[in-house]
Formats: structure tokens, C-alpha cells, sequence
RNA sequence: GGAGAGAUGCCGGAGUGGUCGAACGGGCCUGACUCGAAAUCAGGUGUGCAGCUUGCUGUACCGGGAGUUCGAAUCUCCCUCUCUCCGCCA
């Protein structure tokens, strides 16, 4: 969340952001809040400074009636202590409950816009294929050869789920090592996340873990909930934690299964592994000074860059408009893969993302770090390295040639173990 | 899963219901001594929140939460974690 101060002293830039992102939240509220809610701390240490003070009186032995005085008194004090802090904690909850409802500012140059038609296209890399037959789509090329099930996946475990078999389970696992040796080279540190997380870790990172509309599966009973992405368990690695600045940027890259709901999401743009309830991701995650959080987001962009070049897979940049930002977000950047089996003509599919979230979330989950000057909330942001399922999208639909066999991407090669997949029957 | 022991500041480690934000030792910082260093001596050394004269005052914090009390690091209850032993398992 937005520092509440910050908020009290830039009301109309915090108003501005929020429409500007599409979103409603209450500044005005929050900051009567806040007031209410110094006033009420101010009068409860007023109380219990007097309370101090008469209990003070009671150390020595003393007469028995003046004590009784006293005690009276400290009992009288008491009970507006108590009755304080009962307001005071229903006043801090209300606090925090709008306050969080506040999005993160976001950069000035984000194009400003209401939804994902509205971000600007910045680059471009590789050339769209044109085939001289009719492309398929990954769910038939998946089918014809064997590597993709969705039929079992849906009996077994409902819509929205697969099986991935044969040279579908090396291509996963293929694209995993291929990830992690690129951004072991870049200096992250290499981690296999839980796959579950507590609440308050998920709603820290700015996923709402309850509600109809939640993309997260909450573990009933147990104040845990199905991790949607590692950004979760990686932004709580650190959380409540007061970093030292020399060791700051931290830099992990973790690989878990990622959990989502999806509910309500249909339609020809989520057919088969574009939106599916589990797959496995490859996420990039950096704790750093905020002075450096700029240079190192478009360095995160770069690494989606560099490993997508190398999967040789068509791709542009966009820059993500303020409507389509989501909460934590300051600014994010989104690469869009050619996938020739969208829609009719073939599209543009989101494959990564990444976002400097700046001290939005740091806030929340209170992550600092002090040098000799100061202490201050770290900056943190998170951009995908590889998400599997969409890059066996992109990979099948964009290498498939005429008989409908795929070929694998030169680096990939030696990772999955074969230069090509052929239909098996 | 069962039994026991424990959790106090940067670290180690005391702590009788009031004189405890916390002894003592170490570390670190500042100053003195020194050509310099070491040693020695003196002083300082946590965080959050609120208020106002922005440096102070107040308040809270001794694993977390609830309670008893005029008053809790200290007493009670619940939880978490660590260690030891036993059991079970991949």
C-alpha cells in the first residue's frame, strides 16, 4: 500500500491515479481515518500516562486508605484504557481496509488507458510465420502428437487441467533448466518454491485470497491458499525482514506449479493451455534499493527478451496502460508471443510480464533495509522468466510445419533431448 | 505423533509483580591517551507510533496472542518456533 502520509500530502495526484487506473478507492476517507486515528492514540497515552504515573505512587508501603484511593483511581483508568483500545483497533482496521484499497502510483510516462487494447507496443522481435498450409492451433497439434491430453485432464480433475505426456512432459521440463541456467548466469539465485502460501503473505503481494472474484484457491481450514505464482512465496521470503543494503540486489529466481481459479474466464482467446488452472512458471524476483528499481525492470525485460530470442519465438513488447496495471504495479511491461493459432489469422498471447511494484508491496509486507544513513522500504519487483504452458503455445504453433510435427528451437535442443516431435500415429 | 527443555537488545547472558527499556560481558561508534595501532580510560549505542518548539516529550514493544492486577519480561491460558529423546515415514 501507499504510505498514508504520502497519501494525506498528495490527495489529488493519489485521486488522479485512481481513476487514471480505472479503479475506486476513497483517499478522503482514508485520511479522515488516519486523523481519527491519531487523535485516538494521542488521548490513549494521555490515559495511560496517568495510569503509569498512579501506579507509580503504589511502590512504597503506604497507608492502607490512601492506597485505596489510588487503587480506585488506577481502576477508573482503567477502563477508558480499555474501551481506547477498543476503538483504536476498530479504527485501524477500517484504516487499513481502505488504505489498501488504494492503488500504487504509477510512472509517469505509463500510457493512460482503461484496458489492455490501450497499451503501447514499443518493440518488436522475430518474424511472424507465414505457412504455406493451414496452421493448426496447440490443442490439435497437441492431440496429433501426443504430448497434450485435456480430454483426461478435464475427467480426472475438471475443465481447465491437461496432461502433459510424452515429449510434452521434456519440453516442460526442457524449458525449466533452459530458464534457470540463463538467469543462473544473470546472478539470480535458483529456488523451488512452496507451492502454498498463508493469506496474509498473498494478500501482502496484492492478490485478494477471498472472494467470488479471487483468482486464488484458499486450503479450507487452514489460512493457506494454492500459490497463483511464486512471486507470492518469493516477495514473502523476505517479508518482516530489515535487510542490509550491501546485499542488496537480491535476486531469485523461483519455479513453482502456479494455482488459478479463472472463474468466468472463457472464450476462443482462453482455449486450451492459454488459461488453465495449474501450470508451472519460472519466476524472476528482485529486492533492491529504490534508487536502482527503474534500470533493473527494464533489465528484467530484457532477460524475458533474451530467452525468448533464443526460443527463436516471435514476440513485441508492450507497455502496459494505467487501467491494466492491477494495484502493486508502478509500471509493467507485458511480451506478447505470435501465436498463429489466435483467433482466426493468428495474435498476439501475453507470455511474460514483468512489473516494478517500487515499496507498494514492501509496505505491506514490511520489507526494509538500513545503511549507515538511513532505513527505508526496499523496492520490489517480479517479471516471468517462462511461463511454461503459454510457451508450449508459442513453440508448438509457431515451429509446426505441414504434417503437423514441431521442431524444437535450436538451444532447446539440448535440454528436451530430441530436435523435433512428429505425430505418433 | 509422544515426552522434556527453552525463546530477553547486534551477540552471549542475568532478571525478587512496582526502583526494568532491561544487570553483567562482548561487539560497534565517539572522545582521551599514542607518531600510529594495541591495551587502557570516559561516554554513547534498539524499534514502532503519536505530539509539538525537530530535538525533545509521551507511549508501546523481553517469540506471538489473550487474560489476571492499581501495576506484568516476571503470574495464568492458547499458539508458534528451536533443541534433546522416542516413534513413524519419502
Amino acid at each position: 500500500m501507499l504510505d498514508i502520509k504520502f497519501i494525506r500530502d498528495n490527495l489529488d495526484a493519489v485521486k488522479a491515479n485512481i481513476s487514471a487506473r480505472n479503479m475506486t478507492a476513497d483517499p478522503d476517507r482514508v485520511v479522515r481515518l488516519y486523523e481519527e486515528r491519531n487523535s485516538r492514540i494521542q488521548n490513549l497515552d494521555e490515559l495511560r500516562q496517568a495510569r503509569n504515573e498512579n501506579a507509580k505512587k503504589m511502590k512504597g508501603p503506604m497507608d492502607n486508605e490512601a492506597r485505596q484511593v489510588l487503587i480506585a483511581e488506577g481502576k477508573r483508568i482503567k477502563e477508558q484504557i480499555t474501551e481506547g483500545e477498543s476503538l483504536l483497533v476498530d479504527l485501524e482496521e477500517r484504516l487499513n481496509d481502505e488504505a489498501r484499497k488504494i492503488p500504487n502510483m504509477a510512472h509517469p510516462d505509463a500510457p493512460i488507458g482503461k484496458e489492455d487494447k490501450d497499451n503501447l507496443e514499443i518493440s518488436r522481435s522475430g518474424e511472424v510465420p507465414s505457412f504455406d498450409f493451414t496452421p493448426r492451433d496447440h490443442v490439435e497439434l497437441g492431440q496429433l502428437l501426443d504430448i497434450i491430453d485435456f480430454e483426461t485432464g478435464t475427467k480426472v480433475s475438471g475443465t481447465k487441467f491437461y496432461y502433459l505426456k510424452n515429449e510434452g512432459v521434456f519440453l516442460e521440463l526442457g524449458l525449466i533448466r533452459y530458464a534457470l541456467d540463463i538467469l543462473r548466469k544473470h546472478g539470480f539465485t535458483p529456488t523451488i518454491t512452496p507451492d502454498i502460501a498463508k493469506e496474509e503473505v498473498v494478500s501482502g503481494i496484492g492478490f485478494n485470497p477471498r472472494g467470488e472474484e479471487s483468482n486464488i484457491y484458499t486450503l479450507e481450514g487452514t489460512g493457506t491458499c494454492l500459490v497463483g505464482t511464486a512471486e507470492i512465496t518469493l516477495g514473502g521470503y523476505h517479508a518482516g525482514e530489515m535487510l542490509n543494503a550491501e546485499d542488496l540486489p537480491i535476486m531469485l529466481a523461483g519455479v513453482s506449479h502456479c494455482f488459478r481459479r479463472e472463474a468466468g474466464a472463457a472464450g476462443q482467446f482462453s482455449k486450451g493451455l492459454y488459461r488453465v488452472h495449474q501450470f508451472t512458471k519460472i519466476e524472476m524476483f528482485v529486492y533492491c534499493r529504490p534508487e536502482d528499481s527503474a534500470d533493473i525492470h527494464e533489465k528484467l525485460r530484457e532477460i524475458e527478451e533474451e530467452i525468448f530470442q533464443g526460443l527463436e519465438v516471435p514476440y513485441r513488447v508492450v507497455d502496459t496502460c494505467t487501467g491494466d496495471l492491477g494495484a502493486p504495479a508502478y509500471r509493467k511491461y507485458d511480451l506478447e508471443a505470435w501465436m498463429p493459432g489466435r483467433g482466426d489469422q493468428g495474435g498476439w498471447g501475453e507470455i511474460t510480464s514483468t512489473s516494478n511494484c517500487t515499496d507498494y508491496q514492501a509496505r505491506r509486507l514490511n520489507v526494509r533495509f538500513k545503511d549507515d544513513r538511513q532505513k527505508a522500504h526496499v523496492h520490489m519487483l517480479n517479471g516471468t522468466a517462462v511461463a511454461n504452458s503459454r510457451a508450449i503455445i508459442s513453440i508448438l504453433e509457431n515451429f509446426q510445419e505441414a504434417d503437423g510435427s514441431v521442431r524444437i528451437p535450436k538451444k532447446l535442443v539440448p535440454y528436451v533431448g530430441f530436435e523435433r516431435i512428429s505425430p505418433r500415429k
